[in-house]
DNA sequence: CCCAATCTAAACATCT
DNA sequence: TAGATGTTTAGATTGG
């Protein structure tokens, strides 16, 4: 799917490319010359970008001329090219001045449009991966005259850094490595992200993130010279973030100092807030595109068409693969929500790259230690994760971006009795996630290995055998301990979702977060998150191979969940929504070996015996819910 | 590079 | 005895 977005980005952005010549091809024959013929390009066959290239120069150039030409401009010109290049325009009849000069304010324009269509595409880029989360589009604000929408052309992180200097008057006050916009840091992702974003994208760090890696973000609350104490949008990291400026400011002292007098009111720093405005809005309106599009291919894939997601939760929340993309509330990010269309076995390649193909299974060493720590780690709800695609774990050959230890702790959390056996544990897993409908040996091994190797799992004899349960005490000491050891938030989730980012863990954790009241929504954890867990028999274990499961639509599952057995049992005894519910969490294990009888026998039914076809997601809603909550109020 | 967490694999013990 | 259940060890991967 992925892939195929990638693909139909690269068909637009061609088009939007040749959209962009048809505009003023004309013009810029006339005006381009010279800057052809300079470039020496007499190949016969010319690809897009190189024509796209020779078309920057080009529009490079007669903006560069443009601007010096403007009274009062504070423009210096850049040395050496254009030295090599006088200005023909002098030499030229006026009228034919005249004309040159509204050819360059085209070239201009289409300067500024790649400038802002290459930034675009990075930040599509991040969006896909679900790094970021933008603003919708702002009402009102228009694309420039002539300008589509479409993804940029693939330019160079060092192409467009050096459009940035040329606009920025050549090297601009920069320090450092010249200064020009940041895109280097994830520069791979500019050319190579069309065909396959996700991978192509290198793990972006926050730091990136922070410093220059989306200068647009920081930008676009600023207004030209805007200051406050101490801290400023356009400082950063010891830094000088003004686009095209990595000036090293020791203190914020002297990065005032040096604003002032760098980025003093002048033409250029008119010219480069021009830019970035534009920047902003076809940022803006890209997003917006961008979602319709989403939306559509949302509902082309049977998900929930229904929910208009108006404002689709930020693509941040796509964790990678794991899975962890995901947003709390929020799917992960670039989850497919629900498939309901069992017989097409999901291939969320798109989603996660990392995940080995459907049913291959190959995947399984791959995985390794990757999804590790995902929930743990970023205090990521499993539940809030899991929920919004319950569907998609259920019926996809994905595996989830969990540590067995996390699955096993919501399986038992989840039950009515905060207790399973080994055989029901594995009856969650398999019911619940589809991955683990195969190479059974592999994963019992490792949930068998967790119980046993975890303080967090105690072992309860029973009378008619032995069931697990949770010390969440423990369980909670180990994760305070991975969070707050690793503050950290940069990485990549690629490896179980490809989509992700540690980044969008982090951003998924902290939407999670704020986000808990409306886990505690039974009308929204209805609709999102079909239950996880629960009780419902493990009618799949023999019954359904993977992908044979109905995907029963939420509301229905809902419904349905009311007549299980266990389902009034739940409300009960966690309290639906309520926060008592975590109590039962901790509760110690001899609590649990109290009701060994009663217990077996409601598990039995729902877990072991039953329910043949009824859908074990009905049940699963509640749990998720109440899992949600209990985790969330920890 | 080291360490911790995690996963996979496997050997072995115990119980049913 | 076979299979399920538990325990333990070892090696590999990944990220901090």
């Amino acid at each position: 799917m992925m892939q195929e977005s990638a693909t139909e980005t690269i068909s637009n952005s061609s088009m939007s490319q040749n959209g962009m010549s048809t505009l003023s091809s004309s013009q810029l024959e006339a005006g381009s010359r010279d800057g052809r013929s300079s470039a020496g390009d007499t190949s016969s066959e010319v690809s897009t970008v190189e024509l796209l290239h020779l078309q920057q120069q080009q529009a490079l150039q007669a903006a560069r001329q443009l601007l010096l030409q403007q009274p009062g401009s504070g423009l210096k010109s850049p040395k050496s090219q254009d030295k090599q290049r006088p200005l023909q325009v002098k030499q030229l009849p006026q009228q034919q001045q005249q004309q040159l000069a509204a050819q360059q304010l085209v070239f201009q324009q289409q300067l500024l449009q790649m400038q802002q269509l290459q930034q675009q595409q990075h930040l599509l880029n991040m969006q896909r991966q679900g790094l970021l989360s933008l603003p919708g589009p702002a009402p009102g604000q228009a694309a420039l005259p002539g300008q589509t929408l479409q993804p940029p052309a693939g330019l160079s992180p060092a192409e467009l850094q050096q459009l940035w200097k040329d606009v920025t008057g050549g090297n601009g006050t920069g320090g450092g490595n010249g200064g020009g916009l940041d895109l280097s840091t994830n520069n791979s992702s500019s050319t190579t992200s069309s065909s396959n974003p996700a991978k192509a994208s290198p793990p972006l760090s926050h730091h990136s993130i922070a410093n220059g890696q989306s200068p647009i973000l920081n930008h676009r609350r600023d207004s030209l010279h805007e200051e406050s104490g101490g801290t400023h949008p356009l400082y950063g990291h010891g830094v000088c973030k003004w686009p095209g400026c990595e000036k090293l400011c020791e203190d914020f002292g002297q990065f005032l100092k040096h604003l002032n007098s760098e980025h003093a009111l002048d033409d250029r720093s008119t010219a480069q807030c021009r830019v970035q405005m534009q920047v902003v809005q076809q940022l803006e309106i890209q997003l917006s595109k961008e979602r319709e599009r989403l939306q559509a291919m949302m509902a082309h894939l049977h998900m929930r068409p229904s929910e208009p997601k108006s404002s689709p939760k930020p693509l941040n929340l796509v964790s990678s693969v794991t899975m962890s993309k995901n947003l709390p509330p929020a799917s992960p990010p670039n989850l497919p929500q629900t498939p309901t269309t069992p017989t097409a076995p999901i291939t969320p390649m798109a989603a996660m790259p990392q995940v080995p193909s459907v049913l291959g299974g190959a995947n399984v060493p791959s995985m390794g230690a990757m999804r590790r720590r995902h929930s743990d780690k970023y205090s990521m709800p499993l539940s809030s994760e899991i929920a919004p695609n319950y569907e998609f774990y259920k019926n996809a050959d994905v595996r989830p971006p969990f540590t067995y230890a996390t699955l096993i702790r919501q399986a038992i959390i989840d039950s009515a009795e905060h207790q399973l056996t080994l055989n029901e544990i594995y009856s969650w897993f398999t019911r619940t996630f589809a991955y683990f409908r195969r190479n059974a040996a592999t994963w019992k091994n490792a949930v068998r290995h967790n119980l046993s190797l975890h303080k967090c799992f105690v072992r309860v004899e029973n009378v008619k055998g032995a069931v697990w349960t949770v010390d969440e005490v423990e369980y909670q000491k180990r994760r305070s301990q991975k969070i707050t050891g690793s503050p950290s938030l940069v990485k990549n989730l690629p490896s179980s979702l490809g989509y992700g980012t540690a980044l969008n863990a982090s951003l998924q954790a902290a939407l999670a977060e704020t986000s808990l009241p409306l886990l505690g929504t039974p009308g929204l954890m209805n609709s999102d998150a079909s239950g996880l867990l629960g009780g419902s028999p493990p009618g799949l274990l023999g019954g359904s191979p993977p992908g044979m499961l109905s995907g029963s639509p939420p509301m229905l599952m809902q419904s349905a969940h009311e007549e299980l057995n266990g389902s009034l049992d739940h409300l009960d005894t966690n309290g639906h929504g309520s926060p008592g519910y975590s109590p039962s969490a901790h509760m110690p294990p001899i609590h649990v070996k109290e009701e060994p009888l009663n217990m077996d026998d409601d598990d039995c039914p729902m877990s072991l015996v039953t329910t043949a076809n009824h859908s074990p997601e009905l049940d699963d809603d509640r749990e998720l819910e109440e899992g949600n909550l209990s985790e969330d109020l920890e």
